[in-house]
DNA sequence: TATTGTTATACTCTATAACTATA
DNA sequence: TATAGTTATAGAGTATAACAATA
């Protein structure tokens, strides 16, 4: 088992991390959150879904998940529609103008991250993006 | 530079981490807020410092730590005392109540954790630390 | 009766800006 | 005038619980 003061180590890194999704946050819109871009960003990579769905992807409640799709439905940028085969359930799909938004703002976001990125590169990105991967394993067991 | 792609892959993983994160805070008892033992664990590793070093550890703004730290001396975690050689700043202290409140919270984090520890192991988890701490570099640049 | 989603409520964290006290 | 810290205000995110509609 990892050594407690490993786990002190940990804590002070994800404080960091904090740091810099504030620091992404910070370039958003008005009127368009980071839980809104999160929202259209999972719509675009995995195409059209389900509530529970996006619940499960954006790994938080879904009545959390409820009010970030409503924002973003009011203004148009994704579309709710019944399922035809469980009217319980509703299909969240992206529209044009959302898709539209999605890229002008990941236009904006690399302006902003041009230094950052040079000094992180490819391989590194990918390593860290795989070790982030490994602890979520045991999430769903110890929670 | 990295591709736009591995861009959002990290945001996933974050997502995940933010998971993770409200997980270790739900365990907590009433009274104590996450940000309180990020103050005291802080405090414990580092030894006495100002407000504006606590405000630098903890990645946020100093108005932010005020409010921290004021909770935890509130309740007798941690004794706030004017500097000798500037009156203007605070020399923060763990207090005897704050270390064993600390004792405590470790033993039921641990507990916690478990299932999650054995799956990830000391070389996991030396790894993460060290590719978390990377990006960090480049944040006073960019932002 | 169980499931999908929505809404009401309450709590935590955060930054900005105005303010006090000291240097 | 500049700096260390506090406080007031406002905004975003989150979960729990009660509720509606459908299966």
């Amino acid at each position: 088992m990892a050594a407690q003061s490993q786990y002190e180590q940990l804590a002070r890194q994800l404080s960091a991390i904090g740091a810099v999704k504030r620091g992404l946050a910070r370039v958003l819109p008005n009127d368009c959150p980071p839980g809104s871009i999160a929202v259209l960003n999972l719509l675009d990579l995995h195409g059209e879904m389900r509530m529970s769905r996006m619940a499960e992807l954006l790994a938080v409640d879904m009545s959390v998940t409820s009010r970030h799709v409503a924002h973003v439905a009011d203004r148009g940028w994704l579309d709710r529609s019944p399922d035809p085969s469980d009217r319980r359930s509703r299909i969240l799909r992206l529209t044009p103008e959302g898709k539209l938004l999605l890229t002008e703002l990941c236009g904006a976001e690399r302006r902003e991250q041009g230094a950052h990125n040079e000094k992180v590169g490819d391989v590194e990105m990918e390593e860290l993006i795989k070790r982030l991967g490994r602890p979520r394993e045991g999430v769903g067991e110890w929670r």
